[in-house]
DNA sequence: ACTTGAATGGCAGGCGCTGACATTGATCGC
DNA sequence: GCGATCAATGTCAGCGCCTGCCATTCAAGT
């Protein structure tokens, strides 16, 4: 009972395998038979465990199929402290968006968040889910900026900056959804410096 | 059969109706025991109607409770039309927005909505089922968009139009989300004022 | 009166999800 | 080694959302 963290770390290792594994055995039968074609069980089954503890690791089936946009959330407030204090929120925000632009760069990855976005978009609850997922990294950011502008003794207008993370995330969804198609991984920065330039908010100018 | 137009408006009306009776229940019943807590029996038996029924005119619980929402989204289109056609699309959007400022000017519907954002706010699929919503207005708001601009004989960028649709969006969530603490209805529209001031997009100054 | 079509109710069932309880299995103190 | 402890897992039962399917009813047209 002395060695707790230990013996947590190594429970907390094991959880996240085996949590990888689900949203990976997932990801593949969502794209061979579809979203709600695939039900909770099939996975559980394909994965070797009971419905029971597929629940104990994910909430839902929604959250296993948005595992990787999990972290994809992670990372996006990683690169914001990575970034220097005194840069605008804006160009801040397009040197975040870069992860998105780095992980299109293989094709692996660029194959199956195209498939994550196809199969979200021929299901309204999976949709729903990947909105609020969104909207919740949206909030992050928001709260990461309030801090980082305190840090730099200014007291931001809250309901603009909102609006402004907001504006930025509008930008990626658009510039995401045109580069859908194509298979140029450069196309996606191009677009979005375009739109992110175009839309830039005028007190950043 | 021949007085089919006839009859279907009858039918039609009645359904709307209906519709609106168990909109209108189901928007009591969550704000007095709230969304989770009321099972779709509880409304059916309310209204007088067995469960299969409620599901005849509504597809889901949550969207007997964004029933207003709906409504809003075929409001926001028809302001949009009534614009003039060399408007800008910011200002345009702007002017759209006005529809929640009146709604919000009456203390009743203030009440309503915010009742109904406090219950969205406490349920997570009533959230994503809201962001679903505001996401398929914004789809009609560029659409509509679009075929404007065709009719001045543009042809825009669709991405970043879509962009700047997103923008104002933001920024009207943002106004939203500040203003739902304070009572005075004009507050909204400064707020919502400010707010589009700062965030406007350089290619509209 | 007969027919047609729509609205409704009732029933069965699938699926997502949860609580409760028992079992297993690894770790730790002795 | 041995029992205690605690997390992980399985099983079971159950609720709530949602959907076909079929029978009934009721209004309107012929």
């Amino acid at each position: 009972m002395c060695d707790m963290s230990g013996t947590s770390e190594l429970r907390e290792l094991s959880r996240r395998a085996v949590r990888s594994k689900i949203a990976e055995v997932a990801e593949r039968l969502f794209a061979a038979k579809g979203f709600e074609a695939t039900t909770v069980d099939d996975i559980a089954k394909a994965v070797g465990m009971s419905q029971r503890t597929f629940f104990r690791y994910f909430a839902s089936k929604e959250d296993a199929a948005l595992d990787g946009f999990e972290r994809r959330s992670d990372d996006f407030v990683a690169r914001l402290a990575g970034r220097p204090l005194m840069e605008s929120e804006w160009d801040s925000l397009r040197r975040v968006f870069d992860v998105v632009v780095e992980q299109s760069a293989d094709a692996g990855h660029r194959n199956r968040i195209a498939a994550i976005h196809q199969t979200a978009g021929a299901s309204p609850t999976l949709l729903a889910a990947y909105l609020h997922k969104v909207d919740h990294m949206q909030q992050r950011l928001v709260d990461a900026l309030l801090a980082r502008a305190a840090e730099r003794g200014e007291t931001p207008d809250e309901p603009v900056l909102r609006a402004v993370v907001g504006s930025a995330f509008a930008c990626l969804q658009a510039a995401l959804s045109c580069a859908a198609g194509s298979s140029h991984p450069a196309d996606l920065a191009e677009q979005l410096d375009a739109v992110m330039a175009a839309v830039r908010p005028v007190r950043y100018v």
